[in-house]
DNA sequence: TTGTAGGCGTTATCAC
DNA sequence: GTGATAACGCCTACAA
């Protein structure tokens, strides 16, 4: 192939001018003779010129490039907070390149450093669970790539970090079953490596701790690959289900594993709620329509990624190197559908519940 | 700020040879001495250098970067097409970068410009269906930029299409819901100006003919918001339920307009298969535990994302300009669950009725 | 075996 | 008002 636009350099000849003269001309500078400046702005809108960005940037030394470092883009919670990433970026004029790490330590590594050379003016990032060592994230960082980190966080790189409130989300999660009057409450969740599965862990706890109900190591199960292995999530519940003393409700501490469940727990003919309840962690739009309705704490994930990209772009464009990062933590919604409502008669088969609203 | 990664030049000076001594040794050229070589591999191994890409770019006059435009990302069908064009593209070694129209022609016509002028190497395109007017992608296109058209594609610009087998998609639902029993079967689909809204159309009509069946024109109900507009959506609904000779059945002929009108008709107490019937056009992974459980036709996004990417890629790659087109159309896939099931016995709850499977 | 020079497209600086 | 020059970082003839 080879797709050639037309260059300054085309305009410079063509109007027998010298390249700088059409560069400042297109500029508006008003060195420039008006009648040049037009007749270069005819000539240039005539065969559509446009910029070459890669030279623009190569010459100003930014891309006007934002990357981002997400596990999959095909995922609620993600995609969503790519829109909110894409419009904060779009409106500063900043392109938005994606990679997926895929759960890959490697894949996470090959892409950042091949972003970092240059691609991009700055990262947006949500860290794989598998990542021990952070070292050369934290060494670009240090050279003074601007990093924000979102969702999966860690303590190991001062940065900004954008992360929902887990801790009060499966506090708040726990709370309304416990309110509800479930007594035996588990705790499913992802692997126990991640920074977000640590603290909805803490809030379950608390959550447990406050309402003066013992915490039962048995009721926790961490699913190490988050629900990417079905077999593994279904493992974990018959093993719930086993127990000689049973839950009688479960938060979920993930995304996927929220759907794998329920869907689980109806395979198995298990009524939810009358004999499981569940509140989930996902950012499903659907959750409205799931069977049963599914209560579920809601991360405000469009909002952290226009938050990520406003702290990361005033990164980008301030001119000393910032030494003082936040912590930002944002508000978290439960909302309660019929899946987690205690039924009120026995009798009556869950699903026909009316849903609240 | 000023992120400043280390350059060959940095290197020569630090090692007192030339810039091109290092670039070759870089390139592990055999003109050079295995010590400088190896000097030079080891400076740069140490200091963590990595080629400038934007400067490589410029250079070579590609960008390895692919554009993706498509309307949103926050959507089950685009973003699993997202994953499919990423995996391909990584594979070859190709950046990928995202773009959202938001539905507006404006913005289509601003990205692709944008994307055109040497940020990339070539386009996947899913059009937006306000566009009107594509001569200036038809234009890039002939002057040599690749571009393969996906889902939303046109006649008007001769390239490759890869679509769904949008036809056939909706000819199967239909047909199933007609051989269920259903007689008067609606059909609800998202703007009339999309390639495939018309592709669907026909499949619906041309099951209802070769049933036996009237086409009604009553019973076919556009929305040019494409579900953006979720009273639009309703209000569509409402006027078929409306009709003295209300449908039995629904073919939906959208992603979000699937979930939209199933969760009307349950907020109406509209029983699903019992009243009226649905098949969803939807690729939700999680149809499955949707109330009742959605039959639905889905595409095969990740295929399409994949096979327009390597096409793309061929067409970049290719060292003569292509000029023979192709028109891929990928066969999509009925799953049959309750939604679509007509119920045997009328005293049974449809939502107690078992799942197939 | 190494170094020099020119160019990719743009822009900023300085000279005319 | 216009043009020459150098630079961004890299690559590759070609020269030494």
């Amino acid at each position: 192939m080879g797709f050639k636009a037309i260059t300054i350099k085309d305009i410079a000849r063509a109007l027998q001018l010298s390249p700088s003269t059409v560069s400042k001309s297109l500029h508006n500078s008003k060195e420039i003779s008006s009648e040049t400046r037009k007749a270069v702005h005819e000539f240039a809108a005539k065969h559509n010129y446009k910029p070459n960005s890669i030279a623009q940037n190569l010459q100003k030394g930014r891309s006007k490039c934002i990357g981002v470092i997400v596990c999959h883009v095909d995922n609620n919670f993600f995609s969503q907070v790519i829109n909110g990433i894409e419009s904060v970026a779009h409106n500063s004029d900043y392109h938005v390149i994606i990679a997926q790490t895929h759960d890959s330590s490697e894949r996470e590594l090959l892409n950042i450093q091949h972003m970092a050379s240059g691609t991009v003016d700055g990262l947006v990032v949500s860290l794989c669970p598998a990542t021990k060592n952070i070292e050369y994230l934290n060494e670009l960082h240090q050279n003074g790539l601007p990093v924000v980190l979102f969702d999966r966080v860690t303590d190991n790189i001062d940065t900004h970090r954008i992360t929902a409130d887990n801790y009060r989300g499966a506090f708040e999660a726990t709370m309304h079953l416990v309110q509800q009057g479930y007594q035996h409450i588990a705790h499913i969740t992802s692997s126990n490596s991640l920074s977000n599965t640590a603290e909805r862990l803490a809030g379950y706890k608390d959550a447990l701790y406050e309402a003066g109900l013992p915490f039962d190591e048995e009721l926790l199960k961490f699913c190490e690959t988050g629900g990417k292995l079905p077999e593994e999530a279904q493992q974990k519940l018959n093993e719930l289900l086993q127990l000689p003393d049973k839950p009688d409700a479960i938060v979920m501490g993930s995304d996927r594993l929220s759907t794998l469940i329920l869907n689980q727990l109806r395979k198995l003919d298990i009524a939810i709620p009358g004999d499981i309840a569940l509140t989930g962690f996902t950012n499903a739009t659907s959750a409205e329509i799931f069977n049963p309705p599914l209560s579920t704490v809601v991360q405000p994930a469009s909002e952290m990624g226009k938050l990520a990209t406003e702290m990361l772009i005033q990164l980008i464009e301030d001119k000393e190197p910032a030494t003082k990062f936040e912590k930002f933590v944002l508000p978290t919604e439960l909302v309660i559908r019929t899946s987690s409502i205690k039924p009120k008669l026995a009798t009556i088969q869950p699903e026909l519940i009316k849903m609240p609203g």
